[in-house]
DNA sequence: CTCCTATCCTGCGAGC
DNA sequence: TGCTCGCAGGATAGGA
């Protein structure tokens, strides 16, 4: 379920729990019931931050980072990766693999991260896993900084497919598989289009619907999960938003043909042939 | 450089 | 109903 809208409505989910507090919110102990996700875990690093303040929690990419006085740590939630807050010591399910425990105005309180597949990370921010896990990022999609000259810019030399392009986190974060084929829909873009042909007008128009798709599905994301206690509650604006994503077959809300599938670059991609050239 | 494929892992729905 | 198959929202390494 993760790509940046979902991250961004956990985040805010976080923030509304733990960092908007009079009181401080201190982390008491790191519990890892199973520490190979994606990567293992540097289960020793993170006893330095065993009894640290919790400051901060911001959003990059598709990361989630905590900020302590004591060092920072993130959290990516893969394809399937969830966090929750323990409602009850037996709250426990299948695929739990880390509980956080705080300590929010003197009082306990648990979060779990939950993750199937694991292909989740977990990791200690140090120079070096920084350089490493963000250091290649480029601009986040929400920011002024992301703009049609930029887009242009930087696939002038790219002979990849615009959707494939879109989807490099080195051009820009966070639009992953559903959003980059609802953006390019939402452009008038069809995906197949070489990257290095969108004319300067095209770029800027992506650009705007990469910024509104994403802004619409934080909204709705907020509305759905705003508690965020299970991810079945996801399916709220998901299907029911989705112009293509998810739609082969089914008639374009706009002009009626029937929408297309096709896989590029080993994603699904979804458009209609009438209104994306 | 850039591009494409395979890969990590489990769950679920379609189709038989 | 029960089984198998293919596919799933991410990201990276490695070969071409």
């Amino acid at each position: 379920m993760p790509e940046l809208p979902e991250v961004e409505v956990v985040k805010r989910g976080f923030e509304k729990a733990l960092a908007d507090r009079s009181g401080a919110v201190l982390i008491t102990r790191f519990e890892f019931l199973r520490k190979d996700l994606r990567d293992v875990i540097p289960v020793k690093k993170f006893e330095k931050l065993q009894g640290s303040q919790l400051l901060k929690i911001a959003r990059r990419a598709k990361y989630l980072i905590f900020t302590t006085n004591l060092g920072e740590f993130i959290s990516h939630l893969g394809m399937t990766g969830s966090w929750r807050r323990q409602s009850s010591i037996g709250d426990q399910r299948p695929h739990d693999h880390i509980r956080i425990h705080f300590l929010v105005d003197g009082i306990s309180e648990s979060w779990v991260y939950h993750d199937p597949r694991r292909f989740g990370i977990f990791d200690f921010l140090d120079g070096k896993t920084q350089a490493q896990r963000l250091g290649h990022l480029g601009p986040e999609p929400l920011l002024e900084q992301f703009t049609g000259e930029y887009l242009w810019q930087s696939l002038r030399q790219r002979s990849s497919a615009i959707k494939t392009a879109i989807m490099d986190q080195k051009v820009v974060v966070g639009v992953g598989n559903i959003y980059a084929s609802e953006a390019l829909f939402q452009a008038g873009i069809r995906p197949s289009l070489r990257a290095q042909k969108i004319t300067q007008i095209q770029a800027q128009k992506l650009v705007a619907a990469i910024k509104k798709t994403l802004l619409q599905a934080i909204e709705a994301g907020g509305s759905t999960i705003s508690d965020f206690k299970s991810t079945e509650n996801q399916s709220g604006y998901f299907q029911a938003q989705h112009q293509v994503y998810g739609r082969a077959g089914e008639e374009c809300r706009v002009c009626g043909s029937r929408i297309k599938v096709a896989v590029t670059a080993g994603r699904s991609t979804f458009w209609c042939l009438r209104c994306q050239r």
